[in-house]
Formats: structure tokens, C-alpha cells, sequence
DNA sequence: TTTAATAGTGGATAATTGTGGGTTATTTTG
DNA sequence: CAAAATAACCCACAATTATCCACTATTAAA
């Protein structure tokens, strides 16, 4: 399980090298085999491991073909993966074309979401988690499982 | 089950010695494997053994995709949650980001509630108890089980 | 009250990790 | 097909972090 936040400096090669605590972990489960896609909800990049990426990527495949939203979905999950491997420093090179995408410059950051990790433009995650923190939930918006959660 | 309030001081590290009651206690049930993370409520830490928050955390990833409080719920909690162990000496390392969060300085106060740990800062503790004690509460707003808790 | 034991604190050292860049290989483009 | 650009690979240094050890203070015991 991914958890946590990592600030980390993209090289001039647009190079990211993961928190090494992540390094074993990955090795084993996948051979240090990933896949990266943009994220749909927000402007950041998704990144898996191979072998829980294919898990996904079947499911994707299975919803309705004539339904206009997973059409959407498909394109834009599917179209966007890249295969990545770490080399031997445990760094990944991010394609150019989603590094535009999730507006990467130097900083960014790495946040642990379970099975993957979040890649965003450090200035867009702060924002982003401000704007969390001050909007109120509305507790009949809220969906019964949040309801009854127990921290 | 955690109990009790403690005053602490972290040292210049951002090291925190937790009170040695506690100790064989997280040994044994954790291996002085710990999770910390952050409080939406409130501008404090929380401090689970690993056991403790892997079921928490099983919860939260089970919430909806699509809902937008169940994602700000992922992401705030396990994006902010980071693995320690206790050192040798019975203390454990709290990551400078989450320091900021919960702006902790020298004196901070560790609260037991149950299950976990809270960790405030001392005057933020002191004012958000007085807050406590002068609001009143209103009748009509208490939940059931609440109102019919027998002390 | 003295002694011993435990707990709290600080800091030096060793190990690991992050980072940069040189070199070779591969792909793209004109 | 040649030249340029990009990517892969490797090594080395710098900075950070983890580990260990030692000292002080406090509590408990004799």
C-alpha cells in the first residue's frame, strides 16, 4: 500500500526518482514494472504498478462500449498509459506529453493512494488540498459508508 | 486502549519520545510499528499502531471513486499517513510536513482516545479545550445514541 | 538519604539516498 | 542515410537520514 506525501525534485531530465522506501515493494510485486495515465478528476498523473494496472485496465475494458461515459473513460485511461520501468537509481523518465498534462515543472509531488501514487505539480496539490480543507462537507451529501466511518 | 493526556517536548530533530507506559504495549501489538496522519477536524496529528490503521485504511479505500468526499477523504488521510517505528529509545521521527500541519513546536501534548493517539500542539490543545467547555450544545442537533448515553 | 534503575535528551558516526552529469545506444528527423 | 535529438546506462559526489552511544534527570528502591 502506497501512503503518504514525498516532495521531489524533477531533474533536468525530467527524471523522478521515487522514495526508496517504495523501491523493494515495487521490485517485488512488479518487477519495478510500471504504467503511468492521467488522472480524470484532476490535472495529475496515476501511477501503478504493472501487474495492478492490468487488473484495471480489464475492467476498464469491459464497460459498455455504447455508453458515451466510459467511451470517455476508455480514451482517455487507456490512451494515455505509458509502460515505465525504474532503472537502476530507482528513477522513472515521465513522457514529455503528460508531464505537459499534469503542468510538471521541478516541483512536485508524490501522494500514496492504496494501489497507486499521485503525481502532481506541487503548487496545484497545495492548492488543491486548501481548497479541501476550507469547503464544509454537506452531511446529506454525504454517502453512508462516510457516515458511519470511525477514525 | 490509549488514555490520558502527556506534556512532551520534541527535541530539535522533530523527534518525539512517547511515554514509556506505552511502550511494551505498542511492542507487542505492533511491533513499535506506528502510522501517523492528519486530523481534518482539527489542526492535530493522529498517531495509530500499523494494525490499528491498516483496518481504517481498508475502509477508506472501499469508499466510492466517484463521490467527491470520499475522495477528499482518500486523499487527505492517506495521502497525509506515513509509516514510523519507535527507535531504541522509545521515540519515533514526525515527518517535517506534517509538523508544519499541525504546527508544532517545543511543547505539544499526546492524548489518548482509544484506539490512537492525538498529537496537538500545546496551546492549540489548551484553547480548543476551553472552546469545548464554554460552547454549549444544543439538544436538538445530538445524535441519538448520544442523547441516550448514560455516563 | 543514598543507590540503583529507568526514562529523557542530545549528538557523533555510519549508511543510505538524492542528484548531477558523462558516455554510449537508440530513435527521430531532415 | 546522416545528423541531431532523445533515451538508457553508469558512476561519483553531496546531503540527508538512520543508528548507535553517552550523558543527564527523574523516579523508584533499599
Amino acid at each position: 500500500m502506497f501512503r503518504g506525501i514525498n516532495s521531489i525534485n524533477l531533474d533536468a531530465k525530467g527524471r523522478l526518482a521515487l522514495p526508496s522506501r517504495y523501491r523493494s515493494h515495487l521490485l517485488k510485486i512488479c518487477s519495478g514494472l510500471l504504467v503511468v495515465t492521467i488522472d480524470i478528476n484532476h490535472r495529475c498523473l496515476l501511477l501503478y504498478p504493472r501487474t495492478e494496472w492490468e487488473q484495471i485496465e480489464r475492467k476498464i475494458e469491459s464497460l459498455p462500449s455504447f455508453d458515451t461515459y466510459s467511451g470517455r473513460v476508455k480514451h482517455l485511461l487507456i490512451g494515455h498509459a505509458n509502460d515505465l520501468e525504474l532503472d537502476k537509481n530507482n528513477r522513472i523518465l515521465l513522457p514529455q506529453e503528460l508531464r505537459l498534462y499534469a503542468g510538471l515543472e521541478k516541483h512536485l509531488c508524490l501522494i500514496g493512494q492504496g494501489k497507486k501514487l499521485e503525481i502532481w505539480n506541487q503548487e496545484a496539490w497545495n492548492s488543491q488540498r486548501e481548497k479541501w480543507f476550507t469547503e464544509n462537507m454537506i452531511d446529506g451529501d454525504l454517502p453512508e459508508k462516510l457516515k458511519t466511518l470511525v477514525l
